[in-house]
DNA sequence: CCAGGGATGGACT
DNA sequence: GTCCATCCCTGGT
């Protein structure tokens, strides 16, 4: 829980959504809810490429005041409402105007367990506790109030603990309930930590 | 104003 | 493993 660990900005800049993607595994998603710390190592990530993928909210080049924050330059998350129940969080990245954004899929608890099982009214600590993109928002604490605000702010920021995760241990998948997408959801843009118990289904 | 949709979760066998 | 309820927000009118 040292902030001197905090990514620098520039790391969300770079248009190589893929890379960016499999660096975001290992490293730790924190928030700050209310003086609340909690936080957990990301285990499972998307990649939402720009405006030529069927299955991102701003294919097409769609832009509504829902997709315009994955429009801005990159260190800012775009947190948006699944089935009118589940927030779900992306990390936007790229330069402005390149609407590419990571959504976090899965994450092992690191910090404030105990807030996050009050949050999803656990008595045991399991897996499920965190490993689903609606589950580690509700453990985090997270809302649409959370939707556009910075990395580099004190409510949301990502760690760098310098636990390095091993190419060959970096597996990768169709992404997940993207089927209305046709050909592009069969792309490989599901990245994974292979043999974490913190991952989804 | 309102019809339609959805980057899922959880309950159940 | 399978099944299906979910319900607020979005965006076009």
């Amino acid at each position: 829980m040292n902030s001197k660990n905090k990514i620098p900005q520039k790391f969300y800049l770079s248009d190589d959504v893929i890379n960016t993607s499999k660096l975001l595994l290992g490293k730790i998603l924190v928030t700050n809810v209310n003086n609340k710390i909690t936080s957990g190592m990301i285990t499972e990530v998307e990649a939402y490429l720009g405006i030529n993928d069927k299955a991102s909210h701003t294919y097409n080049n769609k832009r509504t005041s829902r997709t315009e924050p994955m429009f801005s330059k990159g260190g800012i998350v775009y947190i948006y409402l699944c089935y009118g129940i589940h927030h779900l969080i992306n990390i936007v990245v790229g330069k402005r105007d390149f609407p590419s954004a990571i959504l976090i899929r899965s994450i092992k608890p690191v910090d404030g367990i105990k807030t996050m099982m009050e949050r999803r009214n656990f008595k045991k600590l399991t897996k499920e506790l965190t490993n689903g993109p609606g589950k580690l928002t509700k453990a985090l604490g997270i809302t649409m109030k959370y939707n556009s605000i910075s990395l580099n702010s004190k409510k949301i920021w990502i760690e760098n603990h310098n636990i390095i995760i091993n190419k060959k241990d970096i597996l990768s998948s169709s992404r997940i309930g993207v089927d209305y997408a046709g050909e592009d959801a069969k792309l490989p843009y599901r990245f994974y930590i292979k043999n974490n118990k913190w991952i989804s289904k």
